[in-house]
DNA sequence: TAGATTGTTAATCGATTAACAATC
DNA sequence: TAGATTGTTAATCGATTAACAATC
């Protein structure tokens, strides 16, 4: 019975799995608590508290291997697996993000963009064309998608993501700006821009 | 001698917003911090500690006028004050990001958008056309720009920063995937779009 | 006035930091 | 071996929740 590890943790992942790409890339092969601390401006107590919820991935007197460390937090962020994606609502903000996905996340592969209005139906972005909502459901059928980007007004937003729910969808990575009510197996992931840019101005005042 | 509001309350705030427009929507005129918590799923003991960090916005007895508790925190959050914004990088995203900007909230304008590709140089996106990044600093002497969206490559990023921090711009809205230094008045807020797609591939396995 | 609900103080819970024994 | 640095326990700090007197 393991505890949960808390959210805030989590949201430190991704970016101790940034910094270990560019110790990577500059041919650094082990680095300590301590060093890493300074590089990420936080403290190497925090660092290895955080490695330890999910296993000893160092060496006293040594410190941590930087491929293996970022292997392992690579597999604890799920990047080993293959995730394949789908778009629903396929208009600026969402073409971009499908064109962004294609290039900058191996293992995350978008398959399908959708959306409701007919006139954006058979438009080319990047290697797919778009399809019309109502192709959706036999599409789920006969492919298997794990993440629905969700890049639609805030007004169908709801309704949408039930209907993704009720075909099978377990992961969602929502850009509308509402709060998406769903069931415990299925995880919501927000981006919520207006959020983003709100908070920069509070910062700013 | 104010003590500083902490990071957590004011990511909250912005939902807040959200919250109480939709109230306004429904045409309802006061709330309970004990009937917001329902709908937010937090606790009203939350809310009203959030809110009094700012001041005493309610009443006894009656609760909260959604009106006035609507702009008091959209004064909080700044809202209430113009924000020019110019675009830096117009590629895909920032296109897109533009075009989102302008739709989405008054009070933030985008005013420029600046790449360093010659070949974009000219292009309409929404009103505007794309600049070329050598045209900036004189831009930035006769226009008044608030805030830098950053939709360029994480490797251009740190001496893009450097060169609008160096032109004045206080504040930015970074979506490349690096950490950006700052001098202390210089606001950053980031939209790191893999660290959040990451935290959803985590919560998936 | 009585009832409702705030603003605020106190109690609890969780997350971060410090310290240090274990060990490579 | 001696030095370095981890993993982990303990101490501190901060954030959340509970409680309740103040008051509309």
């Amino acid at each position: 019975m393991e505890r949960e590890i808390s959210q805030a943790v989590i949201r430190r992942m991704p970016r101790y799995y940034r910094y270990l790409e560019e110790l990577l890339n500059e041919n650094i092969e082990r680095i300590s608590s301590g060093d890493l601390s300074k590089r990420m401006n936080v403290t190497a107590s925090q660092i290895r508290q955080d490695l330890n919820n999910f296993g000893g991935f160092g060496q006293q007197g040594y410190g941590y291997n930087v491929q293996y460390l970022h292997d392992e937090i690579g597999k604890i962020l799920g990047l080993n697996r293959q995730h394949n994606l789908i778009l629903v609502g396929s208009g600026n903000l969402g073409q971009a993000i499908a064109n962004y996905v294609h290039f900058s996340k191996m293992n995350f592969d978008m398959v399908g963009l959708f959306d409701s209005n007919p006139d954006l139906k058979g438009k080319k972005v990047g290697p797919l064309s778009v399809m019309h909502m109502n192709e959706l459901p036999e599409f789920l059928k006969t492919h298997e998608v794990d993440i629905a980007v969700l890049t639609i007004p805030k007004e169908n937003a709801v309704s949408v993501c039930n209907e993704l729910v009720s075909l099978g969808i377990k992961g969602i990575w929502n850009f509308a700006h509402v709060d998406l009510p769903v069931p415990e197996d299925v995880k919501v992931e927000n981006v919520h821009l207006s959020d983003s840019l709100m908070q920069l101005s509070y910062q700013m005042s």
